[in-house]
DNA sequence: CTCTTGACGCCGG
DNA sequence: TCCGGCGCCAAGA
């Protein structure tokens, strides 16, 4: 795992404004390299430091759904949900 | 080298 | 909406 793409990820997930969120997916075509399941495993292992919960699947579940901990950061952030669900119509961040 | 495992995604049924 | 199936691809065993 480059330490550059690792850098990349994790800079456009800083950049995530509050009540915004971003699919997995999004950011590897954003960035135009990697994949959804690379970005993910970005995520899994250094993503402690950044607004992980910003970071969803394309049809706005949160990740780490059984904890129900970025639910309540998402809803602290006041984004546009569907139940327990992101409404990615609302919420996608488009990268500005 | 092969096989399994995921903080994934898209397409039917 | 909820599933199952399949593609995808880096890591770890």
């Amino acid at each position: 795992m480059p330490a550059e793409f690792v850098q990349r990820v994790l800079d456009v997930v800083d950049r995530i404004p509050p009540g915004k969120v971003i699919a997995y997916g999004d950011i590897a075509e954003f960035l135009g390299e990697g994949g959804p399941r690379q970005v993910g495993r970005v995520m899994a292992v250094w993503g402690g430091g950044v607004n992980w919960h910003r970071v969803v699947r394309a049809d706005g579940t949160p990740p780490l759904p059984e904890t129900g901990e970025a639910l309540r950061l998402l809803r602290g952030d006041r984004t546009p949900m569907r139940g327990n669900r992101v409404d990615m119509r609302a919420a996608r961040w488009d990268g500005n």
